[in-house]
RNA sequence: GCGAAUGUAGCUCAGUUGGUUAGAGCGCCGGUUUGUGGUACCGGAGGUCGCGGGUUCGGAUCCCGUCAUUCGCCCCA
């Protein structure tokens, strides 16, 4: 009897379930929130393009290209490729679909990326980000408006252990002299650069000034600085963004050795990285970057259309979720409707139904006992349990169990979402859970329970919304 | 592409210098309690020890290979 195998999932691909999901969920939802509030446009993209979108883009000569892309041949032999990134993406559409009508365009959007890489900590052949970019604006406004983006999102997610690092790379020309300057100045010491550092020579120059390696930190402390190179118009630019961010109370720190790979990059670029020995950088291992970006100013030009202004970032959900933690899940208490026999199934049903479209949170067990079921509620983290059972059919009362203190009490069915919605109110109030309208009004006052029904003496003389907050 | 560590029950792991029937906690199922969960007690199911080969009277344990996972390097749009 040949035994089936069953297949393996793809490497660096993730099945993710409990508080990491649910911390995946609130980074995505938080996002959602924060990106209207600045009345940034949702967009949605496909998942795969032409290769030549991102090999143009980003270099055909790159490793990135070479060798950590997903590429394929679709069956009219044409080379497809899963995007590596948003903004390669987001360009060709702003050129082939008319968004230059929009411009300036702010957009949003979030999703799946793919990268052939070795998955490690925080890295994974399939993963997720967040991305926010500003096209057709060369205003350093537009720098700025973004980063607070930035800034708001990882604030409004608890995260606060993290610093922008923040750098210009000047205009075109100013770059290129830097660049220049930096070969120069490392080819006079090459023999006693680290390995790594000597291919960067020829590759990608600038990267040396990122180098861990103690051997390059010593010529890397007296390189050239950007700064000596910057024309006045860079310069200014780079000033604008910094008084502006402090204007918006947004915190940043010089990072004179931060760079881009690519060559579209221009002016500002940045990372937001968790502060030295924080909570966040311990949780992150060695891939420190929880969103970077900067202006790609050059970046239209090589997918053949007019120079267009741009500037962009990205962040990945699976670290922003690592940073958030748990205790996203359950936030809202909810009830568990309990049937018991055949009969009850039904009445279940309708009051499900009622009690959903009242806004509570509600589920039942769908086989078992009343023991069984008990169990399950109990398990599922319930605030309350609603028994209906041939009792409660006969006198139309239904059962109501307080899984947090075992209290148990009889409640007409026909109003049992009404009084739910108070128990749940007055439940989250109790847990110091986020304020409600009604939790707000029940303040220091008592719900009392009676054998005859649920009694909520306060309903008489209080408001049930209070409208004046 | 390179380096290191780890693969034993659904999960997290123990398993001594190679030795008889491979264990624990949690979870799951059942019972103490036929309409009452969370605590407690009792019982039960569940394992080709990643896979293949080798050494040996005997391998979860030692050797070789292979696959996978994890962490790091390179790279990082």
């Amino acid at each position: 009897m040949a035994k089936i195998e069953t297949p393996r999932p793809i490497r660096g691909t993730q099945d993710i379930i409990g508080p990491d999901a649910e911390a995946f969920a609130h980074v995505v939802e938080t996002f959602e929130r924060v990106r209207k509030l600045y009345r940034f446009r949702r967009i949605e993209m496909p998942v795969f393009e032409r290769t030549e979108v991102f090999a143009r883009s980003i270099g055909e000569t790159t490793d990135i290209v070479s060798k950590e892309m997903y590429s394929f041949e679709d069956r009219g032999g044409e080379s497809l490729t899963l995007r590596p990134e948003f903004t390669a993406g987001i360009a060709r559409a702003y050129l082939t679909d008319g968004w230059q009508q929009y411009a300036p365009l702010k957009v949003a959007t979030h999703g799946p990326l793919f990268r052939y890489e070795r998955p490690q900590k925080g890295r994974y052949r399939q993963f997720h980000q967040i991305d926010a970019e500003i096209i057709g604006a060369a205003e350093p406004q537009a720098d700025v408006e973004l980063l607070a983006l930035g800034d708001q999102v990882l604030k409004e997610l608890g995260i606060a252990d993290v610093t922008i690092h923040l750098n210009t790379l000047g205009d075109a020309a100013s770059r290129d002299a830097w660049r220049a300057a930096l070969l120069d100045h490392f080819r006079a010491v090459k023999g006693d650069l680290s390995e790594e550092s000597q291919e960067r020579l020829e590759k990608n120059p600038l990267r040396i000034l990122d180098s861990k390696d103690a051997r390059d930190k010593v010529y890397v402390a007296d390189a050239p600085k950007i700064d000596d190179f910057l024309s006045d118009e860079a310069g200014r630019f780079f000033a604008d963004v910094t008084s502006g961010l402090d204007a918006a109370g947004v915190k940043w720190v010089r990072a004179p050795g931060l760079v881009r790979g690519l060559d579209y990059y221009r002016h500002t670029a940045f990372e937001f990285i968790p502060d030295e020995g924080s909570a966040s950088a311990n949780a992150l291992g060695s891939q420190s970057t929880v969103l970077g970006g900067g202006r790609y100013d050059g970046l239209m030009d090589s997918l053949g259309g007019a120079p267009t202004p741009a500037v962009g970032w990205a962040a990945g959900i699976e670290r922003l979720a690592m940073l958030v933690g748990e205790g996203h899940a359950d936030l809202q208490p909810h009830v568990a409707v309990i049937p018991v026999g055949e009969d009850a199934l039904t009445v279940a049903q309708s009051v499900l139904a009622e009690i959903r479209s009242y806004g509570i949170e509600a589920e039942t067990s769908f086989r078992g006992n009343l023991k069984k079921r008990m169990q399950r509620a109990n398990a599922s983290g319930a605030a309350f349990a609603v028994i209906l059972g041939s009792d409660e059919l006969a006198s139309g009362l239904a059962t109501v169990r307080n899984l947090s203190n075992g209290e148990e009490y009889k409640t007409p069915i026909r109003t049992l979402d009404v009084d739910l919605h108070t128990l749940v109110a007055v439940h989250k109030f109790n847990r110091g859970s986020q304020p409600d309208p009604l939790a707000d009004a029940l303040e220091g006052t008592q719900v009392k329970m009676t054998k005859d029904g649920l009694v909520i003496s306060l309903l008489g003389n209080a408001p049930l919304h209070s409208d004046d907050q």
